[in-house]
DNA sequence: TATGAATGAGAATTCATTCAT
DNA sequence: CATGAATGAATTCTCATTCAT
């Protein structure tokens, strides 16, 4: 549900969506308890029902929302009709940027899909599917164009998606890597990684 | 009834972490019920009491059993005080065949940390920690001999391993690759990946 | 269905609470079970917890509420400084009365002491001591005195209450004696057997 | 295994009588489980069942035991024919020593008849009631005979009995006073309370 | 005799969800 | 909009008991 006018309405909405990411990334999706969430957000349980229909809609739109963004961000972000080396420099840098600040999120859209049911499942894959073709896309340029060496085009998205998504495990803001600095680290790992020339 | 006979104890003991990891892996370990886990074994879900004291510790058990395999095979099977590229690449072999071979262990582990107990996670989480750390010496070493080309070998740490590590999620025994042709792809995007020389 | 109408929260609180006494002075704590309690009231087991937190913590509850009435209600009720021997009997006279209105749960908070949680239990049995400290020193007074002829308070102390608490045990109130005469004969043995002049 | 030669049978019999009234005074008995009783023991929880054929049965079995030597021995020791206040001292002499002696088995068969079932309940009842009458018989004799001042021979015994069984929750061999000065405690408040002249 | 493996019933408790107010 | 009271189904775990070996 969007909610229109009223302001508390989609205060609560949006109250309930961030104490749930922060839950389901701490705990998981199936040992959240609505009573927890309901606690976080200070409303009773009951309550969550206006803005979710179920528990298990709720993580859906959480990880539509967390997908859509991705793709429809990047498209809004990436250069334009460049080199291949160029678009993957961008993409490493986006991908790093948006798993660090949004890393709740980027976090549940990783582990919780099996926690979906089938038909939501496929849906979100096949969301997340567009947003690995992105990669595919521009590591088969780049090796189209000689200038990627690489074996597996397909191989090569699993592998630098895992290694780029890996960075929300373990990075923390104030830890002892700037942001500047993590993107330049994972930049520089990725362009060897694919034999950019 | 007693004794569903050809049922013996260490038997049954091993049916139940053969279903329990089979069923973490698919649904989650929060998403797993004794019920379920009692079926698949073929015995009451009282019986399970007999051989783990509780659900919690039989998560521990087989995190623990798996991590201490990795590092006490890895352990028998390392070359012997080798280039730091031989052991990358001994190291990439076997750390994508493990994870292939006991590719549902692997995940488990990889995913149900924050299901255990505090005092448990910080059990396993140490041991996870030694496997990384075979890791990192091999980086290090490789660094300071001037063979890799890393700016940061914690970090690459983390990268290879996701890298490697999310092999598991998607390759399939029965798919379009053979698991020497895998080990070879990942092999030359991981040394590509160091920048070595 | 949600509510079945006209059994609202306070109303349910004392339900529980009267038909727990009932079913722990009739079976014990241990043996009566969560279900037999709900079905009594007339709820789902799972509703119970809305008002207590665990089954040991209703025990507790009725137990303390009954030990500080017991205390509470003598303070109220005590004759104002008189005579060792106007107290004795106005403590006998309410001690009986207390034990034969409330029989269950004085009966209960005799016997299931043993049930509670160590924590729970000290605090229980110190409550009690207050209690049987009340008659100590009405005792202490009256042999001070010398209008009471006893060798040790203390144990006359505990000869007295086991004395006039089991009156509990056998007493009913549609039996061959009436309360008034009842708490005559206790009167009687009480005072001589603290050998009152 | 346990088990070496000769009548270990028996032994093991009495072992479990022993820790079976332990844990029942300890615990009660719908709180002691079998898998304690035969820890405590040292054997099998199976192994119980060579012994007594159910936990229920084991209860009435102790039970009916003490019940039966409490009537038994009085019956050998009481003195023969003689003045009521005689027989009394006597009764209360035996009572408490018994009652101190075997503490636990007392307590026990105080506490614990409202865990058997029908039946068994009705045979203990019975049983109890056989020790009741001896006391009652006493009481009533002295009240005819003028010696006794009591408004109830039936009332008295209950609290007689109550005030003497009592002793049994608090007095400890290693306490303050000893068993010889108990009794005379004991004694002189029977011989005050029955008004014996 | 005693064990070890198992059963099956039932225990306390939790939880997503509903709905009258 | 939100609550408070409740449901009903499921969950983990326990326990007396059985019985082949």
């Amino acid at each position: 549900m969007a909610r229109t006018t009223g302001s508390e309405g989609s205060r609560t909405e949006e109250a309930i969506r961030t104490a749930a990411v922060e839950l389901i990334a701490a705990h998981g999706f199936e040992a959240m308890t609505m009573r927890q969430l309901a606690d976080r957000v200070g409303v009773q349980p009951g309550s969550l029902y206006r803005y979710f229909p179920s528990k298990g809609q709720l993580l859906v739109e959480l990880l539509v929302e967390h997908l859509e963004f991705l793709v429809s961000r990047w498209d809004s972000e990436q250069p334009e009709d460049a080199d291949p080396r160029v678009r993957l420099r961008a993409f490493v840098d986006f991908h790093v940027r948006s798993h660090t600040l949004r890393r709740r999120e980027a976090f549940v859209a990783n582990m919780e899909l099996r926690s979906l049911a089938p038909g939501d499942y496929r849906r979100v894959v096949a969301l997340r599917r567009n947003y690995e073709n992105l990669l595919t896309a521009i590591l088969s340029d780049g090796i189209a164009a000689g200038c990627f060496r690489l074996p597996d085009a397909r191989v090569a998205t699993f592998a630098v998606l895992a290694m780029l998504t890996g960075v929300g495990s373990w990075y923390r803001d104030a830890g002892r890597l700037g942001k500047r600095e993590l993107i330049e680290i994972y930049t520089q790992m990725v362009m060897q990684c694919v034999g950019a020339q």
